[in-house]
DNA sequence: TTAATTAATAACTATGAGTTATCAAATAGA
DNA sequence: TCTATTTGATAACTCATAGTTATTAATTAA
């Protein structure tokens, strides 16, 4: 019989499917060039696939690889998560969780679980990361994450997807801003202010919604600055570098010279989602989900 | 730096783990005791886990084990299904077909052609693009469509065409026109009527096979209307603008108020021709054509 | 044309998987 | 108790092959 693939033929591939460079992935590989184009050659033909196309100078995947390079990042999650939860349980734990948030999902609904879930179930380990909400689907499907917290319309086929928190939105307006929750009637009073929002490629859907409560009181806001970090948003308000429109629960958590007024009569809420992969194998997700 | 895990390791402790017996399962691995004691004792290292428990003159595994089985199971069935896909998308089982076509074909070959390959090769994915045919044939040539419906005598060097369907001509008029199938004799008995038909840039053979058709008849026609839509066209012939003529099939797929007469002892046939580039690498293509 | 860059090929070296031979521990049967 | 038998682990080996260095062939850039 002929060989047999192994995983090292499979780090090697994914080594060769990121750099597109033979001499450079084995650089990182720490092989040299001719061991790694063998055992790719030998992959090929144990598999009997051409993955890789050598044109003249350089090196692409096929169709084949493409799909083959997606699967495998996959599979190599899964087997680190599958190895990291063996060691777990022998150490007697029930499993990892590894939760994935935006951060303004740190001040309201995943406290709460961390709390109830660790009451019930104590031996489940917490891994937390935050992450956007684009990069948090990638990692559910990817399976480096059991579960995100995230605020977006739509997720892909193959995610699950529930509401977990619903929001109103705040002004965050420097502390000796002339405005006060008393005379603070609508958004369009601070029409003229500059705006420091979240970036949307951090969270497209907050974006849009605060640019629809704008356009619904009949202006289009100045946005001078955007950031990832409630943290920097605030100091650039407190700073008087303009104001914000975030979700109202950030009040929570944070001790900045800054006020929150609530936006009265607006149809625009802020809702944060938790999802998670339809086909994942961690039993202590199906435990968590449980709670939610 | 240690010892990496390997497919080996997983492969060998499977087989102690179903036989749970370390002689049979380096029987059933054709490789000796000793060899397979090394090896599960390596990767039990590796992992940091104790997998079985040797106790006394049995082997049991340890609760570690048992998750680490049951999910290597899955991860082998995973690991072979990517494999097997792999494959078959080299082969073009799967991957994506891009289909342009006149809007005359989607009424007969095409619906067809879907059923049948879709039954027969479940994993090719189609896009469809209505086009004209000159449209088409450069986008054959550019590979942004690796087929094409088209109505066309000839085709440029490097385009491979091939007949699939033959069609009759039909008139047609709208539901309270005097003409019926029975005393629709020639074409020659609408001389004097307005003409509504495909422009000539969408399909010039089309337009010239009209022309003909009605020249035989010792008359020119009087085209008042064009349209790249059959949808427009009947509505024109339906709001009593004129007259069409139009390849038969179209009669099904629609729903509006017009009659079709076909137009009896005429030589002139409407052709659907299948064209795609001689060279062209999709493998997904080369599997279709068997179906043509 | 020359120089530089790339992957493949050829011939080698040495790591470690797998071998045989043996041992130690445990059981079962007298 | 004393064997005989079954088990997995250990020790010392050998050999298949992953990985090495040196080189070539092909292409591009200067």
């Amino acid at each position: 019989m002929s060989y047999q693939i192994e995983l090292r033929h499979f780090t090697y591939f994914m080594a060769v499917a990121e750099e597109l460079h033979f001499r450079k992935a084995a650089d990182r590989l720490f092989i040299s060039q001719p061991g790694l184009s063998r055992q790719i050659k030998q992959m090929e033909e144990i598999i009997g696939v051409a993955l890789f196309v050598r044109n003249k100078r350089k090196v692409t995947l096929t169709a084949a690889g493409v799909y083959l390079k997606k699967e495998l990042d996959y599979i190599f999650n899964h087997i680190d998560f599958t190895i990291r939860q063996t060691r777990l349980i022998d150490q007697g734990s029930n499993g990892e969780i590894r939760i994935g948030f935006l951060g303004s999902a740190m001040q309201t609904v995943i406290p709460e679980l961390l709390v109830m879930v660790n009451k019930e179930l104590p031996d489940i380990q917490f891994s937390l990361e935050e992450m956007s909400n684009h990069l948090q689907v990638e990692a559910v499907e990817k399976d480096q994450l059991d579960l995100g917290f995230v605020r977006l319309a739509r997720v892909p086929e193959g995610i699950q997807k529930k509401t977990v928190h619903t929001d109103s939105f705040s002004l965050v307006v420097p502390l000796e801003h002339q405005l006060t929750s008393k005379t603070f009637k609508s958004i369009a009073q601070v029409s003229d202010e500059h705006f420091i929002l979240f970036s949307s490629d951090y969270s497209s859907l907050y974006y849009d919604k605060i640019m629809s409560i704008c356009e619904d009181k009949g202006f289009t806001p100045k946005v001078t600055h955007k950031s990832v970090h409630a943290q920097t948003i605030f100091k650039l308000v407190e700073s008087g570098l303009g104001v914000a429109i975030v979700p109202t629960s950030l009040q929570r958590g944070f001790d900045l010279g800054v006020k929150f007024l609530e936006i009265p009569k607006i149809p625009q809420k802020a809702i944060l989602s938790v999802i998670w992969k339809k086909d994942n194998r961690n039993p202590a997700l199906q435990q968590i989900l449980k709670f939610l």
